[in-house]
Formats: structure tokens, C-alpha cells, sequence
DNA sequence: ACTTAAATGTGGGAGTTGCAACATTTACGT
DNA sequence: ACGTAAATGTTGCAACTCCCACATTTAAGT
């Protein structure tokens, strides 16, 4: 009876495997043979139908050891396609959002106070444009537990999730191609699509800040942060320290058009001076 | 320590406690008291973020004992709000898809069996459009695992992230307002951009299929499924057994529109009858 | 203030999982 | 066909989780 299970998946499981192989360029997993190869697919695939699966119940339907199958996803979490946890493993989100257990608890914290700090500078019955990012979903999360009544237009699809989730909060989502390792959508359709809308606020997260402005890692996110800025009466960024004086490859905002930025730290003395130069407004804890 | 970190909390909750309340139409939850209700918003706001929380983890956090957890997430899992799962819990996936728990692996099969005989229909290079459900879903996972190279137009957010993660497959998301129920998107907005595409075939799911045709219970849903059909050369329904002769409230298609019914179960007679008389072409194991 | 019920804590036994060392099987190259 | 190394299975023990019943605390109503 397990033997005609595991012909079954045999047959459906092709060859994500060589991508998967390819993508982590041939260290270890050359050697790996097929049956390997097709359980971790049927694992990873499982994971986006389901948020979790159990050790247990992954070697009954293969008709292996439960060793086998904890083997499968430890390589499989060293790997970072999915995140072990007791007894099983669950998804990864997308959208570079780390699980809990790689976060000391005070983070989770700061991570809040970060969010809750954006959240206050939303009003009651306000349309806004939001990013895609950690800390934007973050943002998101604060938002939803506010229990304000927003409109926001997105182009994360994690964003339009949780704040979705959110009784009186409606979400718009744009269109696009779409990312899957940011869970995002993107290109001209995204950015035709925001043209389309004015909003109160936008809330925007990016890859870096310095005393140029504002600026951002990945290719196409750009043009949509600055066609967000366009459309937003006011203009928020929300930057945890960490990005202080990183410059990455695409220009976003110069340091006047950033609105106001919303930080979990002061930001360093010269980007400060730079910044307040400019006319932009700086929010942080402990007297902004 | 933990007094501080509870107050954090505290503030931060304020009622998505009362929607939760609200949903359930006021049945032993209206006893319960705050500090219960703030958990439980934070516990679920938490899957929003993170796929899969652990009791110990929880138990730590809000500085309550385990059991206490334990007694937080069996609630919220007799509620659906929430899967449960051995150390914790894992987010309810929106969209209809239910955790293996409760099917039988019997279903299990049955589900991927339909799915494939759905991609076998797809051919290399193909564009197609995919609609939200769980059946689509389900094609959504079969179609990632057979590494065809296509092209997808969708308005299902689950969809997006299924397809999105084969290598060879490009995603479109339509745009449109947000449906959290059912992780998809819908409007005028997300119908005129479908408008916009014309895709070599569509693969719909539906609520039900009658001698009168295919019908829906969502609301909106009909209207994407009509112009998903209208911009598609070839037609596909994917429908399970038991949607056979359920009729509901909007019309999606007549039975000579269906194009290619593909199901796990040869039709009842007279439904055979009325779709092959449409020139309706069916599609179900052992020989169809 | 008193009563009552809900909410939470405690403790122990049963069941599950994790881990590590070692045995066995399987797959591949020569 | 043989040898080798990867892959998987087996076993035993420690750690963790679950669940039950009962004790204790907390919150609400009168």
C-alpha cells in the first residue's frame, strides 16, 4: 500500500529538485539521488498548500523514518526553504520576514515599537499606499490590531493579507508580475495601476538611507516606491537603524522629498544634519 | 520583566478581540474576559507574520503557563481560525484549503489525481488564467511540480505564491479589492484588467454544476469567471464530484460555454447528457 | 463585601519528538 | 561484479508536549 504511494508521488514529483539543485550551485546536493530529491519536492510543495507539516505524518505518506524525513528538513532549513520547528516543519514566509526563533525576544519588541510608532502617525478613515517589506509588514500588523478604519493600496500580497485580516480595513491590491521571493507584485502595470489613486499617506520601507536620500536593493521596487511617493499627500519611510548610511543601487527619494522618517534609533549625527536640512521630518523613540 | 513586556502587549491589543467576538455571534466567548481576548488577537496576528507559533514560545512571551496557551489555540481552532498542531499552530491557509487533519489520505490522492488530469491539459509554453478556489489551488500545485514553462493570469492570491514558486512559470495577479475569505481579489478593477490578456486557456473552479450550467455562491466571483472564459481559446472547469448538481445563486456559464469539464468522477447520467448535448467535453479517470 | 463562575496554575502519567551512534540498504562508478 | 559512499533504518534515552483532574486566582454580578 505504501509502495503504490510512493509510485504515485514518484510520477507527479518531476524536477523542481534540478532547480532547487541549481539554485544552491552544486555544493552537497550533487550527489543526491532522485528519491531524496522528490520527497523534498513533495515537502516544499506541501508547504504552500499547507502552513505546516508534521514529521510524522511526511514519513507515513512517504513510507519513511521519521529520521529520514527530520534529516530531509534540516538540510532543507539549512538550505532556508522552509523553517524547522518542533515536531515538523512550517513554510517560510516570503517576503523576508524571519521566523521567531532566529529573533532574541527584544527584537520582536523593538520590532512592535518600530510599527506602533508608523501606526500613530495614520488617522482614522485614511487611504494609504504600502510597500512591500519586512518592516512594512510589520507596519501592517500594528495597523490591523489598531482597528482603524484605512484604505490601503498595495503591492505586497503579505501586507494586503494581514491588514485584510482587519475588520475595517480595506485593501486594495495592484497589479503586476509577481516576485515570489518578496511576495510582491512589480513592474508597469504596478506602477500604471497606483497612478490611479490618491491617498492620504503612503508607508515605505527600503534597503537604505543616507546623507544622497533614500535607496533600494532590488530592481523594479524603486520605481514603485516613487510612483507611491507621487500619489501620498504625506510620505513616510520606515527604516530601523540597520539601514543608517547603507546606499544600494536604485536612487528612490532625495533627502527633500522623503516626507518623514520613521526610525527605531536616531539617526547618526551627519545623516541627521542632512536630513533636517533637507525639511525632513524625523520620528523616533525617546523624543523625536 | 514579564510585567513589562505583558503592559507592551496590552497597549498594543485594543479590539479585534470584539470582531472575533462579533463573528462567532456571541456564543461562550461573550464571557471572556480582556486578558484572554488580547492573547488571542496576538496569537493570531502572530500567524500573520510567522507560519507557525509554538505553545512554549507563546507561554514565555505573555508569561502565562502552557496549558493556558494550549487552551487558547484549541479554542481558536474549534473556531477555524487557527490549525492546530502538535508544540503549537500554524495559520489557517485563506482560500478554502484545509489541513491534511482532516482529510483522509485517500482525498489526499484524489485531490492531486484531479489536479493532474487538470495539467494535462496544459501544454509547454501555454498562457493561461486560473481563478481562485481550492481546486485551482490544488492545479496550482500539480502545474508548479510539472516544471512547464507557462504563463498565468489570476486573481488568487494563493495561486500567485503556488505557481509563482516554479522556476519556469511566470505570474500575473490581477488587481482588485482584497477578499481576505478567500485570498483572491475582485471588482470591476480586477474584470477589466483580465480585459486586457488573451490567454491560450483558463482553468476555473466553481461552487456547482447543473443541467443549466456552472454556478457560483461568491459574490463577484461569477463575473471573473465570465471574463476569464471570455479572453480564453480553450475553456477548463475543474470540478470535484461533489459539485454535481448543486445549484447557486450567480451564473457563470451555460453548459455550451463549459468548454472541457475535468472531474474526478464521471458525471450523473442526466447531467452527462444535457453537457455532451451542449458539446461539452468531459474529462474524468478511467476513460473519459 | 459576598457569591459565583470563569480563567489560570499545578502536577503527574502517557505519548511524541529529538538526537546520536551504529547497522543496513541502496545507488553509482570502475 | 565489486567496492565505496551516500542514504536510510534501528535503537535507546532525554527532552518536550499533551491531557486530565484538581487547586488557586481573578473578575464580574448582586
Amino acid at each position: 500500500m505504501w509502495e503504490l504511494q510512493h509510485l504515485r508521488y514518484k510520477t507527479l514529483a518531476l524536477s523542481i529538485s534540478d532547480c532547487f539543485r541549481g539554485a544552491r550551485a552544486m555544493t552537497e546536493d550533487t550527489k543526491r539521488r532522485l528519491r531524496k530529491g522528490e520527497r523534498r519536492d513533495q515537502i516544499l510543495l506541501e508547504l504552500r498548500l499547507a502552513p505546516h507539516v508534521r514529521v510524522a505524518e511526511l514519513a507515513g505518506r512517504f513510507g519513511v523514518t521519521t529520521e529520514t524525513i527530520r534529516r530531509d528538513i534540516d538540510d532543507l532549513g539549512r538550505a532556508g526553504l522552509l523553517d524547522r520547528s518542533y515536531g515538523g516543519a512550517s513554510a517560510r514566509a516570503p517576503g523576508g520576514y524571519r521566523g521567531l526563533d532566529e529573533r532574541s525576544r527584544e527584537r520582536v519588541s523593538e520590532r512592535d515599537r518600530l510599527a506602533r510608532l508608523a501606526v500613530a502617525e495614520v488617522r482614522e478613515g485614511d487611504s494609504l499606499m504600502i510597500d512591500a517589506g519586512s518592516t512594512t509588514m510589520a507596519f501592517a500588523r500594528a495597523l490591523a490590531l489598531s482597528d482603524m478604519a484605512v484604505t490601503a493600496v498595495t503591492n505586497s500580497l503579505q501586507v494586503a493579507m494581514i491588514l485584510g485580516s482587519a475588520p475595517r480595513a480595506r485593501v486594495v491590491l495592484a497589479p503586476g508580475g509577481y516576485r515570489h521571493d518578496e511576495a510582491a507584485v512589480i513592474g508597469t502595470a504596478t506602477v500604471d495601476f497606483l497612478r490611479g489613486y490618491h491617498v492620504d499617506a503612503c508607508f515605505l520601507g527600503a534597503a537604505g538611507i543616507g546623507v544622497q536620500g533614500v535607496s533600494e536593493a532590488v530592481e523594479g521596487f524603486a520605481a514603485i516606491k516613487q510612483a507611491m511617493l507621487a500619489q501620498s499627500a504625506r510620505r513616510h519611510f520606515i527604516l530601523d537603524a540597520s539601514k543608517f548610511g547603507r546606499v544600494h543601487l536604485s536612487h528612490v527619494a532625495a533627502p527633500g522629498e522623503i516626507g518623514t522618517l520613521v526610525s527605531d534609533a536616531a539617526p547618526t549625527p551627519d545623516l541627521h544634519a542632512a536630513l533636517s536640512a533637507a525639511g525632513a521630518r524625523m520620528l523616533y523613540p525617546d523624543g523625536g
